[in-house]
RNA sequence: CGGGGUGUAGCGCAGCUUGGUAGCGCGCUGCGUUCGGGACGCAGAGGUCGUGGGUUCAAAUCCCGCCACCCCGACCA
């Protein structure tokens, strides 16, 4: 394949478009490999297109080498299917929904669990035909809050989702780390860095389910990883260590004590040490002493209104992020000024276990930190201001109708797994996620497979995605520098990009012979022909562009070489005209 | 949805405070020169100044409304 420059359909950026922040975006456009067309909405330019087909080949090829079979759904979906798994509902605003001329309702699909499960339904009906691995690579649309980052979250994006068929959970164990494997040799493949974390499924359901990110700085995800074994987690789904329950027998029994102007954690920590009679003996109060409790509103996909009290120590916040993950698709509404006008049992500041016991406020639900074990002792709100409870003991004086994980993760938190590591964060780029379903959509659509014994049993589904689109801008997020683009061999528009410079008539003539002699050998040659422009204008567009490997044909020539150029160390090497096709070839396909 | 910002030529921007016939750089067209690190000269093409209304002899500029987009906080591949 030969590309040229004199009549490929690109035209670089001297500068940055104004409207884009991150690397990989700012990049893709300078570099015309992609343009916007719509908020979080794209078109492939050649280029761009070519990097894209790429990475759906080593994807298309891991899946189809595992043993999955390809096809293909439409966008345009119909309302019925999404009713039975009230998906409908559950998407609220974040789908974008079409009526037809008849009226009929239809959504621009955002994923297809529903539609695979019933065309399985639609041709299976034994367990022999199971397990049944098939995808497709295909457009989805959310109607996102906020597209940002050009290619890293769009409204309309390229998604590779695949389903699995199973008659029982050991096959779905089988089938789930079959997907995970294959993964695993996409992302090698695709040559960047990842880590395999721990996640919540989410808007799926199911049991299991685990995301590979690309670590980056623009990442939208926040990670945990432990510093002395492997584990490794989204923020949202980290288990917190559970302390043990500790013994109570000598604290003393609670006692409401006068806390003047103490709304905030630190007003009241600063008066209990400031009284000699409340000081504990062995060291100052602190904030992780106090009890914090925090309402917040939810709200239903059905627009039905809980109001959720949690509590947790008072050290930390609740994290917004983390609580919409563990409430979803319920969304959570922040408790107003109003709202505690409205609602004299709960005292702002001041709100304690009490307000939330046998007695609390109609409808209020309080779930605990799980770091409130059974004897921990706490300060805590006494539901009147100016007022707080000593010594008010879990387990004891208190209980709350279960656990949350909702707090805020901080560096050097324990790692979960109790082995003394501790937690660091960082950020990444969702690349992957794989779930274990189970039997959600199997069962919402009546996907049975008769067994071996004759009987009817349900299906167990795993779900997989891969984000194509997403993953051009991961790839050049994490592998450009600061003259532009920087592509992994496997992924690259061409192989080679070949410059011709100078005016002269023999170098086009024998640049033109080394790019013929390179697509005889099969690689793709972005040739650089343009006439009457001068060399640092095509050194600097190939920089940019991003091609693995940079041939010059230009004022060698006369002692009878060319150079060959790396393009990520830079290294220069000169190189005889005679082998430069085959010296090319060679660092091309090692 | 909350907060901040921007809409002027294909791209990046100035002009707006203080109203007076729309400008700069890049890119684009023609001719000539130049040719290994984003060359130069000359001559050109290209604009409903986001949009609707208002004030005024006169509006990119002042006033009111609307729209769009970008960035920062809550969702997902």
């Amino acid at each position: 394949m030969l590309l040229r420059m004199s009549t490929l359909f690109l035209r670089t950026l001297r500068e940055d478009p104004a409207d884009a922040e991150v690397p990989s975006h700012r990049l893709l456009v300078r570099a015309g490999y992609i343009r916007r067309v719509a908020p979080g909405g794209y078109a492939w330019l050649p280029l761009g297109w070519r990097v894209l087909r790429n990475v759906e080949a080593i994807i298309r090829d891991e899946m189809d080498a595992m043993g999955a079979q390809e096809v293909h759904f439409p966008a345009l979906l119909p309302k019925e299917p999404y009713d039975k798994s009230n998906r409908w509902t559950e998407y609220g605003d974040d789908v974008f929904r079409v009526k037809d001329r008849k009226g009929g309702d239809y959504m621009l699909g955002p994923t297809h669990e529903e539609f695979f499960t019933l065309l399985v339904k639609d041709l299976y009906s034994s367990y022999k035909d199971l397990p049944l691995w098939i995808y497709q690579i295909q457009t989805k649309f959310r109607d996102e809050q906020r597209p940002r980052a050009g290619l890293l979250r769009g409204r309309e994006f390229v998604m590779k989702d695949s389903y699995s068929f199973d008659v029982d959970d050991a096959g779905l164990d089988r089938s789930y780390a079959a997907h995970r494997d294959a993964y695993i040799r996409i992302f090698d493949r695709l040559g960047l860095g990842y880590v395999i974390v721990s996640a919540l499924s989410g808007a799926m359901g199911g049991s299991k389910s685990e995301e590979f990110l690309t670590p980056a700085e623009v990442g939208e995800d926040t990670y945990v990883r432990c510093t002395a074994c492997d584990y490794a987690a989204n923020v949202e789904a980290l288990r917190t260590l559970v302390p043990a329950a500790q013994p109570y027998d000598d604290v003393p029994a609670a006692h409401v004590e006068d806390t003047p102007d103490t709304p905030t954690i630190e007003t009241l920590v600063a008066h209990a040490n400031s009284r000699p009679e409340l000081r504990r003996p062995d060291r100052d109060w602190s904030a992780a002493d106090t009890l914090k409790n925090v309402v917040v509103r939810l709200v239903a996909p059905d627009g039905k209104k809980e109001l959720l009290a949690i509590g947790l120590p008072g050290d930390r916040d609740v994290d917004q992020k983390r609580l919409e993950a563990v409430v979803h698709p319920a969304v959570v509404e922040p408790f107003t000024d109003a709202d505690f006008a409205a609602a004299p049992g709960l005292v702002r500041g001041y709100i304690g276990p009490a307000a939330l016991g046998a007695d609390r406020p109609a409808g209020v639900r309080y779930l605990l930190d799980p770091r409130v074990v059974d004897g921990t002792r706490w300060i805590t709100g006494a539901n009147e201001p100016g007022r707080h409870v000593f010594d008010l003991v879990a387990g004891r004086d208190f209980t709350g109708d279960g656990t949350i994980e909702a707090a805020t993760v901080r560096e050097g938190d324990p790692c979960p797994n109790g082995d003394g590591g501790t937690l660091v964060t960082a950020r990444g780029i969702e690349m992957g996620h794989i779930f274990q379903l189970g039997r959600k959509f199997a069962e919402a659509l009546d996907l049975k497979v008769l067994d071996e014994n004759g009987k009817q049993v349900v299906v167990t589904m795993g779900s997989y995605g891969i984000g194509p689109s997403r993953a051009v801008a991961a790839i050049a997020e994490a592998t450009h520098d600061e003259l532009g683009l920087c592509w992994p061999r496997a992924v690259a528009p061409a192989d080679v990009h070949l410059v011709a410079t100078g005016k002269d008539g023999t170098v086009f003539d024998a640049a033109q012979s080394l790019a013929d002699q390179l697509v005889a050998q099969g690689l793709t040659v972005l040739y650089d022909d343009r006439r009457g422009v001068s060399p640092g204008v095509k050194f600097k567009d190939a920089e940019l562009l991003g091609m693995p490997t940079v041939v010059v044909v230009g004022r060698g020539l006369v002692d009878g070489v060319v150079e060959v150029r790396d393009r990520r160390s830079g290294d220069r090497e000169d190189v005889a005209v005679a082998d430069a096709a085959a010296s090319v070839v060679r660092t091309v396909r090692t």
